[in-house]
DNA sequence: CCTTGATCATCC
DNA sequence: GGATGATCAAGG
């Protein structure tokens, strides 16, 4: 069944910790949704579960989830030792008409001022309705992790208006890195070319490594 | 073993 | 195509 909305972030984080410890095939009764075999072709599916149970607004939106609540949630899959299993999808990285653009004028600053991490196992050896949910974790970056973001997101920002958005790899970046975000490699959409003319490009998005999520998930407990 | 580049589903 | 939700899997 389809959750309302919180009406405020204590009634977001009860739900939120009331899923801690239950199983995704639990979660996935209650909401009437089938349980895939593997994430293979259902990749988003643990995302989505947890925004039906958590009540968030469905849609693809370049906002929050609750936007009412300023909070953008996350699941994050962990191995057992609570590691970051994968990076984190943040937004797609604007690649034209970016002059003037600023950090605080930013989707990922805006994105990234409030998060609820919710914690997933997502070991491929535990079956997908196995996995249990951990402890949520409500984030704000501290001032160093503010820093950081903000030194990444204006250094790669800087090559894109400079033209060299396909020389960007995976490795530029401390916290924040630029990569694919795409239907497929051969999916194109307008970038910055060197001479400033307008170019086609595979469009990108900011992700998150996976230092930086461990080091919000050991902040947390420790 | 881990990261980077590639890819999947769905809605509009 | 571009936004949402992400994980897959080849190669270093």
């Amino acid at each position: 069944m389809a959750k309302s909305s919180p009406k405020d972030i204590n009634e977001l984080m009860l739900r939120a910790h009331n899923m801690a410890g239950i199983r995704l095939a639990d979660i996935a009764m209650d909401n009437q949704i089938a349980v895939p075999a593997n994430l293979r072709r259902d990749k988003g599916w643990v995302g989505q579960l947890i925004e039906s149970e958590l009540g968030a607004l469905a849609g693809s939106k370049p906002q929050q989830d609750f936007i009412h609540l300023g909070v953008e949630l996350k699941t994050i899959p962990i191995d057992s030792k609570g590691k970051p299993l994968e990076t984190t999808y943040v937004t797609v990285a604007p690649l034209v008409n970016i002059r003037g653009l600023t950090w605080q004028d930013s989707v990922v600053y805006h994105k990234l001022q409030q998060v609820l991490w919710v914690p997933v196992e997502g070991e491929r050896s535990i079956p997908v309705g196995e996995r249990r949910v951990g402890t949520p974790i409500l984030w704000q970056p501290n001032v160093q992790q503010a820093h950081q973001l903000q030194q990444d997101w204006e250094e790669i920002m800087e090559l894109i208006a400079l033209g060299k958005v396909d020389k960007i790899t995976a490795r530029h970046g401390e916290v924040l890195q630029l990569r694919p975000k795409a239907a497929n490699s051969q999916a194109l959409t307008e970038s910055i070319a060197e001479d400033g003319s307008i170019q086609l490009s595979n469009p990108r998005g900011f992700y998150l490594k996976i230092d930086f999520t461990q080091q919000i998930l050991n902040n947390a407990f420790g």
